[in-house]
DNA sequence: GCGGGATGCTGATCCAAATCAGCCCGGGGG
DNA sequence: CCCCCGGGCTGATTTGGATCAGCATCCCGC
């Protein structure tokens, strides 16, 4: 693990990732960044992925931050999930052939193209990396879950400390924040959208919670003052972010 | 297909939800009836998953209704889904150590043990197979999606109208259900539960859908008086249930 | 036949969050 | 330079749904 060309490689977030919960060998590495071989990039106001679009293409992101979501006849919308770097997006819609929701930026984004085909051709020669996404794709549905239990049966306070926590544990994971903070580019519509509140809401709750001394999140970033408080007030139990890894294999 | 034998096998729920979307061949058939060896019944208060179980089983559901569903602190709950015949549960669970969530019986259940080992068997031995199981969870993944949509961005009546549309539209599959209506086991809690309501809540905004003529719910049967006009006040768009089924061989 | 536990139903009251309306600030473009 | 526009912020008012309280019914065990 000292030879700087398998560090290098260890390098993409998908690979830090992955590293946490899988031990990858050089061959896994490698296959890893051969994902990454057709680098694409997007704009803010761009569309990666769209509801009814047929092509089966995934994409990892390299940077930047994009998220999932669905519009509502009426206008409104919901937005499903956060993509942050490391993650996969679109990867149901590479099986099957048509997607049923939307995924666009909020910062410019850097993404690697994946096929069917590269898929899986990993899946095929490299098993244990195979397993890897497998996992990744299971935690991301076990975080669409929760985000379900946060809408269902969270107050708004709550829903915003869960949510702000889930954030910085995903980042942590790949080296994008620690138990002091994060930066983050969502404006407070982004976050209504998400938490299924009005940008109105949003606003207050974040100042109760800065009021009360447990998180501030200004100019882009968040700043934990009291992160044992705040777990507290958001009754977070990080269980399904870390669960097992697969065993297949 | 005029075959005697072919025509039983074929009567099983999980063999007719998947003939819906793929050409199943008599191996195939074969292969789900296999799956269905150990049979298993559930009384209603029991637990066949639960959270942080480390088995790693799953179940085919036989007949009989389910839910899954999260506990919080607090006491609340939130039903994430219900399972109905033809159905998996903990499909997850079986290719990853731990189970973060809880599945209980609503009726009598009966249902049939899937290991890892038959599971990975069917994978190797019937690819159609295996790729009619893979679009089978997408779809429940896409439920879980619409249903997060739902607690986040409806209101009360139109997460009620588009549960029973869906329900409906998921009991079809399986021939529990026509244009009219279903019987259909839950209480006013467990739809409390599930659409992130009090049972209060429930009960009147039933009664409004049967005040304006669309859906009638008494006695463990549900009517649809109007169907039309109940997919026009869901606003429900079935594109999510039945997108197209998968490409892999 | 009786008592008790589910479940369905309803009115009265309360409260969390939406909506409406408007302010301030900073940055980019004409 | 100024204007506009997106984002953050705030008060006043309204509203959807929760909570509390209580009633009726049915079913089941004894």
């Amino acid at each position: 693990m000292t030879d700087p060309a398998i560090l290098t490689l260890q390098d993409s977030p998908l690979a830090r990732k992955l590293s946490a919960f899988v031990r990858l060998a050089p061959a896994d590495l490698l296959a890893v960044s051969d994902l990454h071989r057709r680098r694409r990039k997007f704009a803010v106001g761009s569309e990666m992925i769209y509801q009814g679009q047929t092509d089966q293409v995934a994409f990892v992101l390299a940077s930047g931050w994009a998220c999932s979501y669905k519009i509502l006849p009426g206008g409104t919308r919901q937005i499903v999930d956060f993509q942050l770097p490391g993650d996969f997006l679109g990867l149901r819609s590479v099986l099957f052939r048509t997607s049923d929701h939307n995924v666009e930026p909020i910062t410019p984004v850097q993404a690697s193209e994946v096929t069917q085909r590269d898929l899986l051709s990993v899946f095929a020669s490299t098993p244990r990396l195979a397993a890897a996404v497998l996992w990744a794709a299971s935690r991301d549905e076990a975080m669409v879950v929760e985000h379900l239990v946060d809408l269902g049966r969270r107050s708004a306070a709550e829903r915003m400390a869960h949510f702000l926590l889930e954030l910085n544990a995903r980042l942590r994971l790949v080296g994008m924040a620690d138990r002091k903070g994060f930066a983050c580019p969502l404006s407070q519509y982004l976050l209504a959208d998400a938490l299924g509140l009005s940008a109105v809401h949003v606003n207050r709750v974040l100042r109760e919670l800065r009021e009360e001394g447990l998180v501030t999140f200004q100019k882009g970033q968040v700043t934990f003052d009291d992160y044992d408080g705040l777990v507290e007030a958001a009754s977070f139990d990080r269980a399904y972010l870390d669960h097992d890894g697969p065993l297949l294999i």
